[in-house]
DNA sequence: CATCAACCCTGAGAGC
DNA sequence: TGCTCTCAGGGTTGAT
């Protein structure tokens, strides 16, 4: 499940391995309608048609590539995948649900297995970003500023991380380790968490997200894309297996409708 | 405002 | 072997 690191890995991808700034689109197949959010299959193709890829960027989890004249903006959700090729690829192709094809022959698929992922093609790349928080690793978001944040809201801090208006980018995997490294229970509410631990909280969302970034993301379910976050989790996933730190049994209960992992003595509850 | 459930989907893995 | 069932989860929507 692709969140800010593995997303950061895939856009870095595209600029320096697939290199696909600089080429023209000449065609686009749309495979599965309602992968694209937005316009209809037919204005879409009309419209990217003949339009140059300018750069790649990143807002928390959407790929944004700027366009000659407008925005294509890349959701993976769950189980999306993108891939640049030349030739005959012998990748199994069975899911690829929007193909770009460019004037020097090569393509970019965007897979998706379960059909999640959405493409938007705009002018306006707020029009899709909405309401979206700040990037976690925006400096401008000091320690203060965030015990600020969490000090408006009486939400559980776990379901609050992953709220994408609350801040951008983290998903399931990386807010259950930050919140371990910063010895925080997951259903803490967030207004009384105090200004030390805040600064911790933060602190700890950006060492995961850097070394998550650094080990090229997590390669999880189907989805394997080379990186190996996933063999240096320390909760996620670890339910009923002893805390490296203390040796309790590390935990696995259900948050926000989100399997949640944590070390029930890492992370006491505060009283 | 916070919480909760349903929904969108496929395929892996468990159980029989 | 092969069937059926459960589960995984990012984000949206609608109800409580």
């Amino acid at each position: 499940m692709p969140e800010l690191p593995e997303v950061e890995t895939i856009v870095r991808s595209l600029r320096a391995d697939a290199n696909i700034i600089g080429k023209t689109i000449i065609n686009s197949q749309v495979l599965w309608q309602r992968s694209l959010a937005v316009p209809l299959p037919d204005v879409f193709q009309q419209q990217i048609k003949g339009q140059k890829i300018l750069a790649v960027d990143r807002r928390g989890k959407f790929i944004v590539i700027h366009l000659t004249r407008q925005y294509l903006l890349i959701h993976l959700r769950m189980s999306g995948d993108i891939f640049v090729e030349t030739g005959d690829a012998s990748r199994n192709n069975k899911h690829d649900r929007v193909i770009l094809e460019f004037s020097d022959g090569s393509r970019l698929a965007f897979n998706d297995t379960r059909k999640f992922g959405r493409v938007w093609l705009v002018d306006d790349p707020e029009s899709v970003f909405g309401k979206l928080g700040l990037e976690p690793l925006e400096e401008s978001l000091t320690e203060q500023c965030f015990f600020e944040m969490l000090g408006r809201s009486k939400r559980q801090i776990k379901p609050l991380l992953l709220d994408q208006t609350f801040l951008s980018g983290l998903g399931n995997i990386y807010t259950d380790e930050s919140l371990f490294i910063a010895g925080i229970h997951p259903s803490t509410p967030a207004y009384l968490i105090p200004i030390d631990k805040a600064a911790d909280l933060l602190k700890a969302i950006r060492a995961v997200l850097l070394e998550g970034i650094k080990r090229n993301g997590a390669s999880i379910d189907w989805v394997y894309r080379g990186g190996d976050f996933q063999n240096h989790f320390k909760v996620y996933q670890r339910g009923g297996e002893p805390c490296y730190t203390c040796g309790t049994t590390i935990e696995r209960t259900t948050l926000g409708q989100r399997s949640t992992h944590f070390c029930p003595r890492c992370q006491p509850r505060i009283a």
